[in-house]
DNA sequence: GTAGGGTTAG
């Protein structure tokens, strides 16, 4: 045992503030020490103790340490395993302090707020929103965490009406929503299909009442939700005026421009933010990506090489999937595979991802099939990659094959993601999915469809039944095309609105290749503006033209 | 008198 100075010997209420301060400093070094000490002096069973030595070793990493003490404990309090489950959750094992948690309820150990704050983020992240929001329930006293992580969990499982329904109750509880809580609804807000342009303004109005919107981050994240809700013009006026921005502000700003196909202000906002602040990695893949969809492709190469010449940044997979997105988008696919070839590090799905997009758009059997393998190697369990791949052997004719790719996911247990697009009139969203005659107004949505498609089939629009069911009839196939929920959203956007309105819609998954044609005739021939956000990035279809360039 | 607890915008 070191002597300590004076004489006097710790005792066991000594050693929880000093192990906590050993955390707060890192000095982790000393607080192994500090372990020994207490082993020594005979502490070390000591509950308080005990607890604080685990609490320590899963703050530095030695997460087996700390589940060792765990285990050698004969009595362990609701601040023990809370502690432990907390420890298997910042280290990276969500599903062991699952695990762990659900030992705990068998041992009845009752679970307190605590335990239920630490416990939140793995339920998500495993997925577990009902699990959740049992627990939620079971809390007596709620505080302002308990509310604010249960709207965290559903913005991050996509449930964001809920998420804005506790946001709501909280409030008439009286319960003040601090910069957590509104970080929380807005990436709800920025990211699900079923939150619009209204909700974004909502938030925003919150926000500057409640003068959160003081915070940087707050702010960050309120314009990030305009951005993805389709108003740049609110987006930019709110980056315009802010007193302070920082890497992520501009970085999102840039990659907005780029979501929206806006070429000149992401090289705008990017060369003067070079002139301000250092890019670092994360930024260069919102402006790599930003020039991809946006079309830049000699301005994309530029940035590319500059990173590594002129800031020292290595490249990342993702830096080199915006390489390959550009090279696709230019038709030049061969270069694409070459480029990959030549990557210094193992390309990741993202690589192969957008080599395979560039397929779906410049159909080679040989990179398809390349792709697709590495793909399927890597991440077998993607529905959306299946799609596309049976598409593209549709394109190239290979009737069997796509086929085949159907059968093989169905085989693997690979689940479909059910497509839906979501329009908003009159501050009430109107969901709609393949085929669907849950609408009101369906009778008259499918007649005028009918009437909408015979117009632009005049027009020279050509139904593209690659995008349809395969075993069917070629008639049936073109009607099923009609029913895509991309074309019924936007009829009935089209009866309901003014006729110089722009109608707005969002998908759900990437935007289909036929429902993508049919939009641009229809912008053209009803003269509308149309603005379709899918999960990838933003469409203004103007007449006949779309913002994407045809690529995306 | 001692221990655990929201996570962060790109």
């Amino acid at each position: 045992m070191r002597q300590p100075r004076g004489g006097a010997q710790p005792n066991n209420f000594t050693f929880p503030p000093v192990l906590k301060a050993c955390s707060y400093l890192g000095d982790f070094e000393e607080g192994v020490k500090i372990h020994g000490d207490a082993a020594e002096l005979g502490y070390e069973s000591d509950v308080f103790v005990r607890n604080s030595l685990i609490a320590m070793y899963s703050k530095s990493g030695a997460v087996d340490t700390a589940k060792r003490l765990f285990d050698e404990m004969p009595d362990r309090s609701v601040v023990t395993w809370t502690t432990m489950i907390g420890a298997l959750a910042q280290n990276g094992h969500p599903e062991e302090a699952l695990a762990l948690f659900r030992r705990m309820l068998e041992e009845r150990v009752r679970p307190n707020r605590a335990t239920f704050l630490t416990v939140m983020p793995c339920v998500i992240r495993c997925g577990k929103i009902e699990q959740a929001r049992k627990l939620f329930d079971g809390i007596a006293e709620k505080d302002l965490a308990s509310w604010s992580s249960m709207i965290e969990a559903y913005a991050r499982a996509d449930m964001f009406e809920e998420a804005m329904k506790l946001f709501r109750n909280m409030k008439l509880l009286e319960i003040v929503p601090d910069r957590v809580t509104l970080l929380g609804v807005t990436r709800g807000c920025s990211n699900s299909a079923v939150a619009s342009l209204r909700h974004a303004q909502l938030i925003h109005g919150f926000a500057i009442r409640s003068l959160l919107i003081e915070d940087l981050m707050v702010e960050t994240a309120v314009i990030d939700s305009y951005v993805r809700r389709g108003s740049l013009n609110s987006a930019r006026r709110i980056f315009d005026q802010m007193r302070e921005k920082n890497l992520v502000t501009w970085s999102i700003m840039i990659s907005g421009y780029g979501m929206h196909g806006r070429g000149v202000e992401v090289l705008e906002l990017f060369n003067r933010m070079k002139c301000l602040m250092k890019p670092d990695h994360i930024t260069f893949v919102s402006v790599l990506s930003a020039c991809s969809h946006a079309g830049l492709i000699d301005e994309g190469w530029q940035c590319f090489n500059s990173m590594t010449t002129e800031f020292g940044i290595v490249a990342h997979s993702e830096h080199y999937a915006c390489m390959v997105d550009l090279l696709g988008r230019a038709g030049q696919l061969e270069k694409a595979r070459e480029f990959i070839e030549k990557m210094p590090i193992k390309p990741d799905c993202s690589v192969w991802g957008s080599l395979l997009g560039a397929c779906r758009i410049h159909p080679d059997a040989k990179i398809t099939e390349l792709a697709a393998t590495s793909l399927f190697e890597l991440d077998p369990q993607n529905s959306g990659r299946y799609i596309l791949l049976s598409n593209i052997y549709t394109s190239l004719g290979k009737i069997e094959e796509a086929h085949s790719i159907r059968v093989l996911m169905r085989k693997r247990g690979v689940k479909k993601i059910a497509g839906y697009t979501v329009i908003e009139l009159n501050n009430k969203l109107y969901k709609f999915l393949v085929g669907d005659c849950s609408n009101p107004q369906s009778d008259l949505i499918y007649r005028e469809l009918e009437r909408l498609m015979d117009r632009i089939k005049e027009a020279g629009y050509v139904p593209n039944t690659n995008f349809a069911l395969h075993d069917v009839e070629e008639e049936t196939q073109v009607k099923s095309l009609y029913m895509h929920s991309e074309k019924l959203a936007i009829v009935f956007g089209l009866i309901n609105t003014r006729p110089e309105s722009t109608i707005r819609v969002h998908k759900n998954l990437r935007v289909c290749g036929d429902c993508h044609t049919a939009t641009k005739f229809i912008s053209k021939v009803t003269k509308r503006k149309i603005v379709m956000r899918d999960s990838h990035r933003f469409h203004h279809f103007s007449d006949g033209e779309c913002s994407c360039g045809d690529y995306w």
